[in-house]
DNA sequence: TCAATGTTGTTATATGATAACATAACGTAT
DNA sequence: ATACGTTATGTTATCATATAACAACATTGA
């Protein structure tokens, strides 16, 4: 997969213009001083490439666009899976399992954990609130006596843009 | 990882008994013969093994298991691979994306997409009904004029046996 | 039997991820 | 400023997951 060749309406999601980004990093820095952790230029980097980019990108394409975009030179697989755990850690990023690949987070303070629509035309992949569906599945888990450390939730389909595009 | 050695308590599950088995071969042969579509002695095989197995298999691990098991030569990736697409095509198993691994449909002919509860601390993974989550994924679908194609409901954490046993 | 189709085999390789250890950068106390 | 501990990144090797492309074999029906 070169980056997201397989996709029929392939244009920029654009959800983060340059103003966006400034205000998501400019984010990123304050929870990172919270924490005591710093981001390094290696970290905002990857974290402005996913943030640009929009829709989720794998590791392997991060360290190419990484290598095309910066004057560093190609970084190894270890150090950018350590930059998307790094990101993962603090909620800046998250993973999305059924696609092995990586978007921004778009309320990295939130503790609650994210649903995601991810339109399998133009592979964006929104993330949507999802008080109601956390409820059910804390009920359905607590029926089973289940205690919940981690989810995920992933909604493949089709986006209202790609129904109205008719594609 | 060497199937599932990172699992304190690594019992057998035994969700699926030899009559169980049983029986879900026969399901498995209708659902194949109302499709028109062959359950070939291999996929027939790896069916059996997943369903045996009880806890999520990984594909590599079911290569070595087949490979142990059956007079078979070793089969290669492709192979494995393929049957895996057959089995879920007709809904026989599941793909757990955040483990990359494979467990059987306790029931294929249900039309809906299943919750599944992993334990972290067994490996078990458990179907559980989701009318609810469901409602409550269709109802937030809909808000976003979203449609859904194919849903990931993978909830991790500690299964009540393990509470129990306190591990 | 032959052709069409479906299934499995084979080889190679892409993609995703981590282990183990080496080096560099940074922050701080002296 | 420098030496030290800590954190971050680089390097090499390797494992794990998955697919492309094409070859061979099996099954079915005309």
């Amino acid at each position: 997969m070169s980056s997201s060749a397989e996709f029929v309406n392939n244009t920029q999601s654009q959800l983060y213009d340059n103003a966006a980004i400034a205000s998501a990093i400019k984010r990123a820095k304050e929870i990172c001083q919270i924490n005591d952790v710093r981001l390094t230029q290696l970290r905002e980097q990857v974290l402005v490439l996913i943030l640009r980019h929009g829709k989720p990108l794998g590791a392997y394409s991060l360290m190419d666009m990484l290598e095309e975009t910066s004057d560093r030179e190609r970084v190894a697989p270890p150090t950018i899976y350590r930059t998307l755990d790094f990101l993962l850690e603090y909620r800046l990023i998250h993973k999305i399992h059924s696609l092995n690949a990586y978007v921004s987070n778009s309320n990295p303070r939130r503790e609650e954990s994210s649903v995601i629509l991810i339109c399998s035309d133009c592979g964006n992949a929104q993330e949507v609130p999802n008080n109601t569906i956390q409820q059910a599945i804390n009920l359905s888990a607590s029926q089973h006596r289940f205690s919940v450390r981690k989810q995920v939730i992933e909604i493949t389909g089709q986006c209202s843009s790609c129904k109205q595009n008719g594609i």
